[in-house]
DNA sequence: ATCACCCTCG
DNA sequence: TTCACACATTCAA
DNA sequence: GAATGTGTGTCTCGAGGGTGATGT
């Protein structure tokens, strides 16, 4: 099935786009629909075209509760008669119980002034100043019609369900219904993938309420309530996709996280020992070491790892071994190999940007230009040389034509999957075709949305000149390292690039201000980079004293 | 009058 | 409404 | 030095309007 672009300048394209939605939800995932859902499909289908319109306006509106005197379409035309219907569906609600915030936030400050003066109240109050009053005078579950006030209020009753609708097109609740116009008008550009007609996101309702589960306990914790009601309130898996498996686990990692910052000790253990999450094994390593006990913190160590673990916690596993041996009085493990690393160190005048940048102009000079690229460059070529790769149609990566990256991008499993693709693409590092393949991938791929592609930092003046100062073995080696953990490999890399064209050489710089410290991913790839023979190295900034 | 912020829209 | 990075605070000797 | 927490700037387009808080 193709998205047709909705006309040019159709007045109901909006409409046109959620009848697209509608129908790729219907022809896919009708197996995965409640009764509820589909009647509302084929309910909406029936309605007159005014009440379609306005209702998918005030669903892409943000709501739930609109004055219908703010409510001015001039391709609806009268909206009273347009929501009548969709009142009729308790689709809106007329006479919906608000809140008191509600009430406050749909008043202007003129109108709850004058609500409030024949009660005695100034009439130059802040308006966060009425709200106390307001309060009081309607308490929460006061309807609209008790202000008195002449409009009406409406109230989208298809939250939720509106929710699982865009969860199954997308796969996420991030994206929006305003992707689709946006693509139309071609702000946003996404790879243009072959899309198997049975490729979905979601294959069982049990793994759609998952989802939305560990959606909501994220809400709640990120808004700070109290990790113990969340972790009361969460429950486990339905499903069995390894895709939410992983979602799942973070969740109770963060939980368990915040729980021990709430003194929660207990729970967070309980979790931790049941999460398989890289960095659950090195959180009850420290909660030991933070009840001085250590030799079971030191077992906790040695014991091999089982559960799914990556460098970043290894690296402070390696750190945590030395001061438990210092405390068991062990011989010390092998002190941490930080990798010889050139330093150099600049005194520059204070200003106004960044450091990198200061850096950055102060190394400058036409025949060694100096590039801001941090992760960029690196990312860029990468995704350029693995592009057929990382993009290729496998199935079950691509659902929906609305993607910036395959669904499974961080699976474990996403490059043995692709293993073959991906030798391919790093063989032409070898016999040099890997220059066309980069070339020609950034001119086809310009501007297409990749969570690989900068396309501010990946003109083509710097890739050339990357190219022709960065050896191939060079890239290979970055590259491979990339290959073995997408998710955290792919940050890290030193601040600057300075290229030298004439004698087809590059350093790598990585700028610390004062006060600022080496990150343990940054350190990684120095010692990496070390192994390799990658030149770099890190620049320490003071300013000069005025 | 001016500014900052949020929301809407295509 | 994320993510990577910089910056600040506290602790242990 | 190490662990941990907090800010900060990229922020998904950019123009345009409504709103409310300032200041003169
Ligand atoms: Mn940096
Ligand atoms: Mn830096």
């Amino acid at each position: 099935m193709h998205m047709k672009p909705s006309s040019v300048a159709n007045p109901l394209y909006y409409l046109h786009n959620f009848h697209q939605l509608l129908d790729w939800v219907a022809d896919r995932y009708a197996d995965l629909l409640s009764h509820e859902e589909q009647h509302f499909i084929t309910t909406f289908a029936r309605l007159e075209e005014p009440s379609q319109a306005l209702l998918v306006r005030l669903i892409m509106r943000k709501g739930p509760h609109f004055r219908a005197d703010k409510l001015a379409y001039t391709e609806i035309g009268d909206i009273k008669g347009a929501a009548a219907p969709l009142i009729a569906m308790n689709w809106l609600q007329n006479d919906a119980q608000l809140d008191s915030n509600t009430l406050f936030s749909l008043l202007s400050r003129n109108e709850l002034i004058n609500l409030a003066h024949s009660a005695g109240h100034p009439p130059h109050a802040r308006k966060a100043e009425l709200q106390p009053w307001l309060q009081r005078q309607f308490p929460d579950g006061c309807g609209w019609a008790a202000l008195g006030l002449e409009t009406e209020v409406y109230s989208l009753a298809l939250g939720a369900l509106c929710d699982r609708l865009r969860l199954l097109f997308f796969g996420n609740l991030s994206q929006t219904w305003a992707e689709f116009v946006l693509v139309d008008q071609g702000i946003f550009r996404y790879p243009n993938i072959p899309i198997d007609r049975h490729s979905r996101g979601f294959h069982s309702r049990a793994a759609i309420d998952d989802y939305l589960a560990i959606h909501h306990s994220s809400d709640a914790l990120e808004a700070g309530i109290s990790a113990l009601d969340v972790l009361a309130q969460l429950q486990p898996l339905h499903s069995d996709s390894t895709w939410l498996a992983q979602r799942h686990a973070r969740l109770r990692f963060r939980l368990a996280r915040q729980l021990e910052r709430e003194g929660a000790r207990q729970e967070a253990w309980d979790i931790y020992t049941t999460c398989n999450y890289p960095g659950s094994r090195l959180r009850r390593i420290r909660m030991l070491e933070q009840q001085a006990d250590w030799s079971a913190a030191w077992a906790l160590c040695q014991q091999p790892g089982s559960t799914a673990t990556d460098d970043a916690e290894q690296q402070l596993i390696a750190r945590a071994q030395v001061r438990l041996a210092g405390k068991l009085g062990l011989a010390r493990p092998q002190p941490e190999i930080t990798a010889e690393t050139r330093t150099s160190s600049l005194t520059l005048p204070v200003v106004d940007t960044c450091v990198e940048l200061a850096v950055s102009t102060h190394l400058h000079s036409p025949l060694s230009p100096v590039h801001f690229v941090e992760n960029s460059l690196f990312n860029g070529l990468f995704g350029l040389l693995c592009w057929e790769a990382l993009y290729a149609p496998m199935p079950g990566a691509f659902f929906h034509p609305f993607q910036s990256a395959p669904a499974d991008l961080y699976q474990p499993d996403f490059v043995t999957r692709r293993q073959h693709l991906f030798e391919q693409c790093m063989a032409r590092l070898n016999d040099g075709s890997y220059l066309t393949c980069i070339r020609q991938n950034r001119q086809q791929l310009q501007g297409l949305q990749s969570p690989f592609l900068d396309w501010r930092i990946l003109r083509a003046d710097l890739l050339e000149s990357a190219l022709h100062c960065l050896p191939a073995g060079h890239l290979q080696a970055i590259f491979q390292r990339m290959l073995a953990d997408l998710r955290n490999n792919r940050s890290g890399f030193p601040d600057l690039i300075q290229l030298f064209p004439d004698k087809a050489r590059y350093r790598l710089i990585e700028v610390k201000g004062p006060g600022d410290r080496l990150q343990d991913n940054q350190r990684r790839w120095l010692t990496f980079a070390a192994e390799h023979k990658i030149p770099v190295e890190v620049c320490h900034v003071c300013w000069e004293s005025a």
